[in-house]
DNA sequence: GGGGGGAACACTGTCGACAGTCGGCACGAC
DNA sequence: GTCGTGCCGACTGTCGACAGTGTTCCCCCC
């Protein structure tokens, strides 16, 4: 079994591995918003040719972690303020399909047993990267229960785009990452409560976006 | 001028006219669906390196026509029925929240003019492409005159999607497409009214998704 | 006639090199 | 001092070639 994740882990790709390395670089903070990413300089960093870093950088624009500027040159992408409401307005949308979509399942109540069991694994303390994961993981996870591969998709295109604004608020206190503010959403599943729920996800995800929003502007 | 204009054509890369071309000749139906795209004979037909007809591979791999099969090998995407649900029901989710926020807006007088004078240009009658160009223009316009960037963005990401959904489909006598299935979401946004506004365009999507996935499990 | 081995093929992954273009800099004319 | 101009460096766009790997098909042997 270990030899079949090796090799699956040989298996994958130079672009891939460059992919995954730029993406934790710009995560991790190593190169901050609006800092030009050469594709030269990267190539001879990582140890790869410039096509390999090039589809890495395609991928990363797609995702949101990078713009193109002047003559198709890339730069870390960062967000304003504006940008951040609008962002989380979009979340919102998903999510509340995605709850909507969970309440109507005829798989509810695995579903929300699920989420319940994923909420105790948000903590209230720790490393903010940590807490991070743990929120989108959640979030991600109420996407997948609702069964729509679209509203999946559509969320993960997002899904980079939000590590950026929540990077941006990078010594953010996050109450909103605490688990008291997720609970009742499962609560709201578990009695199929549709109205409170989509209610309960727009006020978080309207709060996250006043907070991270201030926090992009102070920055 | 006219300097200036040509200029600006020829400034468009190799990429960009092999994106458009191949983009068009899936949409046109000259590669079916389950085709195999390799990236020698598309460099090969197209005049253009393999580097160059990858980049555009590469492109419209996210935007949903083409998918990636055994070994990294592409072909063109289709969608299942279920697929088609899923898609209008994400696309339902993002037009309902761009109804609210164009209503939300100060400027939702002239949202209102501009989507009335939009409505005018959607045919019952002509070419199926038309149609479908104009109602998908028209919907865009929905999006982008909400005025949230990342709506617009999320929303064109699920364009092709809908593109191929709306392809498999392809004899369709497109009842969805008719003037009167979006004079009413412009009138609900002229009078103001959220709840009918969204109701409709929920509907309207429903319909939509309907129609779509029974000619997909027909084809 | 059927099965196994191997060679040829058809792909994609990856690389290094050349060309075009834009921005900055120094230098000279006015 | 300021403007125009030509050079230089840097960066991306594009290309052709090599390598690795499944896949397929043919031939030989049983």
């Amino acid at each position: 079994m270990s030899v079949e994740s090796l090799s699956a882990l040989d298996r994958s790709t130079l672009r891939e591995r460059s992919l995954e390395a730029l993406r934790s670089a710009i995560l991790s903070g190593r190169y901050r918003p609006g800092d030009h990413l050469g594709e030269v300089e990267l190539a001879g960093s990582l140890g790869v040719s410039r096509g390999t870093v090039r589809e890495a950088l395609r991928h990363l624009q797609q995702e949101g972690l990078v713009t193109a500027g002047n003559r198709g040159m890339l730069r870390v992408n960062s967000l304003s303020s504006a940008e951040v409401h609008e962002l989380f307005r979009v979340r919102a949308a998903l999510e509340g399909l995605a709850v909507r979509e969970v309440i109507a399942s005829p798989r509810r109540e695995a579903a929300a047993e699920t989420l319940r069991t994923a909420v105790e694994r948000l903590s209230d303390e720790g490393e903010p990267a940590a807490r991070m994961e743990a929120d989108l993981a959640f979030h991600l996870l109420l996407c997948r229960l609702s069964g729509n591969s679209m509203l999946v998709e559509a969320w993960q295109r997002l899904e980079g785009r939000m590590r950026v604004a929540i990077l941006n608020g990078a010594a953010w206190q996050a109450p909103m990452m605490a688990r008291d503010r997720h609970v009742p959403i499962v609560e709201a599943i578990e009695r199929g409560d549709v109205e409170a729920a989509v209610r309960v996800v727009d006020e978080h995800m309207a709060g996250a976006a006043e907070h991270f929003a201030r926090a992009t502007e102070s920055s």
